[in-house]
DNA sequence: CATTTCTTTCAATAATTACTGAAAGTTTAA
DNA sequence: TTAAACTTTCAGTAATTATTGAAAGAAATG
């Protein structure tokens, strides 16, 4: 099989496996585009080789770089912007799960501090219940900073460890 | 803040995590419905707590069984079916992180390990790309494994010694 | 500063996904 | 059995989410 159909194969699975996590097909699948891509690409380029519109592409563009997965680069004499993707797998893993952290973990985290808080304990189950989820959370949210911080190898050796 | 009324939240905010989650709104409202729930719940109570349909009940109902998330439960001498989830938080995430892992995790680490040994190697950055993410997803599917298999325990103590 | 090239926005529309409710199916009890 | 009580299914519809394309906006060029 060619690299370039291989590529193609990537590209439709990282679009599915981001629709099916919550964020949108296009979007991931540039992303897997630009992943595979050894130089970077204009949104022509990407326009073309996904069959998306120009509206489309820039919007998916902007997002991933507001998920810091996808920068701009400019390239000498050339008057259109280019994007590429870090390719470093654990630090696309990284920012994935700094970005998910702080935009859908911490603010649950933050609730359910509010409401363990704030409720009147008449339901001394619930109260558990709410008690045990914050808790679980904010260990969760606390593995993924540490993993956030760590650098390349820290997580390797560590599950390696784990794993044992 | 009454019980009731920290249940109320709690069940928004759990939906409208499943909604960015990629798993649907309905399915995790009932889910946060029957966790906050003392006694289980009949379909008609879900209903008329929600506001749905019985269709949509129904289904999303059926759905969080095949998770493995709610069970049945006989009442004696009722005739209908009652429904009521599992409340340890532990419990709870390995059973999301076993399904996720079978249903979307397993499937991309196949098409990975295909990929790379039937692609060419025409473009080398590429063949390093799918080899490392072969590499890094499988990794990560042998942690939720083992995540799965442990006992609650086990996962605090590690926790502990890693954020030390 | 006028023109060209490129980027962004957004209202309209399309595509997808979720929900309803009624009808068909199943189980239980008498 | 038959009828009542309950569950499941699914075609039609509603709601949500994603996409288009054209127009407006910026930036660079000469």
């Amino acid at each position: 099989m060619k690299s370039s159909e291989a590529k193609k194969e990537f590209i439709e699975a990282w679009g599915n496996l981001g629709s099916s996590w919550g964020t949108n097909r296009t979007m991931s699948s540039i992303h897997a585009l630009l992943m595979s891509s050894p130089e970077p690409l204009s949104t022509e380029e990407i326009m073309e080789a996904l069959k998306i519109s120009r509206g489309n592409a820039n919007m998916n563009i902007r997002a991933l770089i507001d998920w810091g997965l996808v920068r701009k680069r400019h390239i000498a004499g050339e008057r259109k912007e280019y994007f590429e993707a870090g390719k470093d797998i654990w630090e696309i893993a990284k920012q994935i799960s700094a970005e998910r952290r702080k935009r859908e973990i911490n603010p649950v985290i933050d609730l359910l501090a509010r409401l363990e808080k704030e409720e009147d304990g008449s339901d001394p189950e619930f109260s558990k219940l709410l008690k045990e989820m914050h808790n679980f959370t904010a260990q969760m949210s606390g593995f993924l900073d540490k993993f956030n911080r760590s650098d390349r190898n820290w997580f390797s050796r560590t599950l390696l460890k784990l794993l044992n």
